[in-house]
DNA sequence: CACCTAATAAAAAACGATTTTATTGTTATG
DNA sequence: CATAACAATAAAATCGTTTTTTATTAGGTG
């Protein structure tokens, strides 16, 4: 047990600069803290995060991959824009790509997945709706849960990406109406029976319409409302 | 007309030293010059390429984020490793993605886009084949103009990732194959004629044939050959 | 003789400083 | 009075160096 170093770095041991800036920047953008267009200043996001420029650069580059930041020849980084048209394209491919991912997963069922669900799916129902951040967390779990057992990384990697530029479309809209009239928990509940019974049509259905559900409670209620230049 | 400085970088004006970087180093992985699972030494790249270390971190991020390049933890950086579920997921994920695509820049049909694909489709005619890096560039042109015109830019994007990712295994097969039997100017000609026809069922389904073909081929000829350690 | 441990070497990650580029405000000029 | 050139400022991009971490090797011990 090496007892050098007593506390040199901020961030807890066996993190990188990195991963901390772009956990952390990747939130602020799609908690709306950072606005659409937003510039996103080295300096500033230096002196926020406690960490160097290159750590700052790497993650704003991997979020630019991630469609969460664009970058500007030489004029730095935004926080990227929103549009309709970028919202629909997100749910379109959405329920493309993670109705392929699906079906992929069901038709490698297996006990393992069935079991990984059904917990994801109980933790998302045990959650605390209030605390916003771990309630985000096991709902993401639990829709990728479901498509986990596809055996497709790449195709994993975009639903999951698509996933999160949809949150940032949900917090933009504003936190207030997702948990309205609908009755969400039914529509988790009944995608995952689904699921487990190996009904591949019957859970993409469902899936689908959970996810088109959302997007028209999206578009109806003011989607994309200011887009402030700075 | 500024007369300062008289030759300070190496690269030409206007081009930044971490597009210099990706571009390079994306090459490199895709032709086969740096095989699957080869280490990435950060300080090998700055002194080959005549750029700082920064510049070559960035670019190394964006491939992590293209599937050319993975990062391991506090490791640095190799080359993707290749596999035949990976080749599959590739072959699979592009088929479904581009018909996608493709039946959306179809349905969107107008005469610029026709033009243009008349335009990209001459061009890879008169293209010489001895000449790889103008014919891979032009190649992959007539093919993203076949599905530029869907009005999807994350599509389009997955789309290109894939491509590229399809290509490199090409390379790893060797270059000799691709021309050998096949007519593939006819299936290029083939798929142009069914897309300005406005016949999406025609057009997508010699596309998806020409890829399945393609990846018939390299599933034969040995893929996945020697995977060094570094 | 094998295995564990400590010292050394190598590489990655991060920082601070420097250079380059864009932007803004000002002044001169048509 | 408007416009264009210039100067000053601010920020981005890059570089060289330092720090931290991992890999390697030598030495000691059961």
């Amino acid at each position: 047990m090496t007892l050098s170093r007593a506390l040199p770095n901020p961030q807890s041991s066996m993190t990188s600069a990195t991963q901390t800036a772009y956990t952390a920047i990747q939130r602020m953008i799609v908690t709306g803290l950072f606005p659409p267009g937003q510039k996103l200043k080295i300096e500033t996001l230096k002196d926020r995060l406690q960490v160097g420029a290159s750590p700052i650069r790497e993650a704003l580059s991997l979020l630019t991959s991630d469609q969460l930041v664009e970058r500007i020849d030489q004029r730095g980084f935004r926080s990227a824009p929103v549009s309709l048209e970028n919202f629909d394209e997100i749910l379109r491919l959405r329920c493309a790509l993670e109705d392929m991912a699906l079906r992929q997963a069901i038709a490698r069922s297996c006990p393992e997945w069935e079991e990984a669900l059904v917990l994801a799916h109980h933790r998302l129902t045990r959650a605390d709706a209030a605390d916003d951040t771990v309630f985000e967390a096991l709902h993401k779990a639990f829709h990728m849960a479901l498509l986990d057992n596809s055996a497709s990384p790449i195709l994993l990697r975009y639903c999951s990406q698509l996933y999160d530029l949809n949150v940032r479309y949900r917090y933009l809209a504003g936190r207030s109406l997702n948990y309205g009239r609908r009755d969400v928990g039914r529509e988790h509940r009944e995608i995952l029976e689904a699921a487990v019974a190996g009904d591949a049509n019957a859970a993409s259905a469902r899936l689908l319409a959970h996810y088109q559900k959302t997007g028209a409670f999206l578009r109806d209620s003011g989607l994309v409302p200011v887009t402030p230049d700075e």
